[in-house]
DNA sequence: ATAGCGGGAGCATACGTATGCAGTGTTTCC
DNA sequence: GGAAACACTGCATACGTATGCTCCCGCTAT
């Protein structure tokens, strides 16, 4: 034995992030190409402890993935589940994305986005139901209120 | 067939969300005992159609849940990401349960709680930071503190 | 009417995952 | 040191899930 179970994890975790893997054979695969060798059953084993998720991928393919309780504190997640939760309607204009939301959600609304370190988002300013988000150009608003719309429903 | 495939996909849902379904199989006793006799293998497409994810609940048991996309308008999720995002200190102080979070936060993380519909939080009143959380009782008070703290690590 | 198409579902089975058991190595406590 | 307790893993296999094939039904155009 080379790498120690947590080792292995931490591995794992790795790899499940950065592709998708939709067998536990896939991921063996993955580990064996890393300088881990185990079989199947430890990758079982495994995929319990760190409590990883099966999921479908848009198109239907199975895919591993960290649990919920491990994305929490992304960013992205936060962005989906406030603006999902709180926010009202998004709309281009020049170069800026005009977003409505619940009374009071819009601080966090700015803060979620901010944190994003998104490409598109230049700054945000925020009042009490309306976030201003500033865009590099139109072109990117308008690429911009598309993503956030999206989120929306 | 008494039960179209959309008709059966909502009871999926249904069951999905409110009991522990570790197996197909298990999926398919409940739905016999809805009146809908299907085999394992429907099921198992229905599970990819409807995009429903295989987690571990906190034993390490199996179990499927809705699809992440689909719990984005669940209160306690924006709770749980808006939480884990911004809050920072969670502590009880005689019925009270003072939070405080990132500034500007603290609006959305009273929104969030209000709309939780929890028998320990009868209200909430919200700064820039801080947020007060009224409990029926002092006892009340302290188990709400505790549940908030875990969502905060 | 009927031939042709497409969706939905069952059956059998291939594919994928979990687990009882046994073996090995490590730590702990006499 | 030696025994006991424990953690980790592999092997074989039981368990669980996905899918190729087929049939059936309902629809449409001929």
């Amino acid at each position: 034995m080379q790498l120690g179970k947590a080792e292995r994890h931490r591995l794992i975790e790795s790899v499940v992030s950065r592709k998708r893997v939709g067998t536990q054979f896939e991921l063996l695969d993955a580990l064996v190409d890393s300088g881990c060798s185990v079989t199947q059953a430890t990758i079982s084993r495994d995929i319990r402890e760190l409590g990883l998720e099966k999921t479908h991928d848009q198109f239907g393919r199975p895919r591993y993935v960290l649990p919920h309780a491990a994305r929490r504190n992304d960013p992205a997640e936060a962005l989906n589940a406030v603006l999902g939760q709180f926010g009202r309607t998004v709309a281009p204009a020049g170069n800026i994305v005009v977003l409505q939301s619940d009374l009071g959600a819009a601080p966090a609304i700015a803060r979620a986005l901010d944190q994003l370190g998104h490409d598109r988002v230049v700054g945000t300013l925020a009042g009490d139901d309306t976030v201003l988000v500033v865009a590099p150009s139109e072109r990117d608003a308008r690429t911009l209120a598309r993503e956030l719309g999206a989120i929306l429903g």
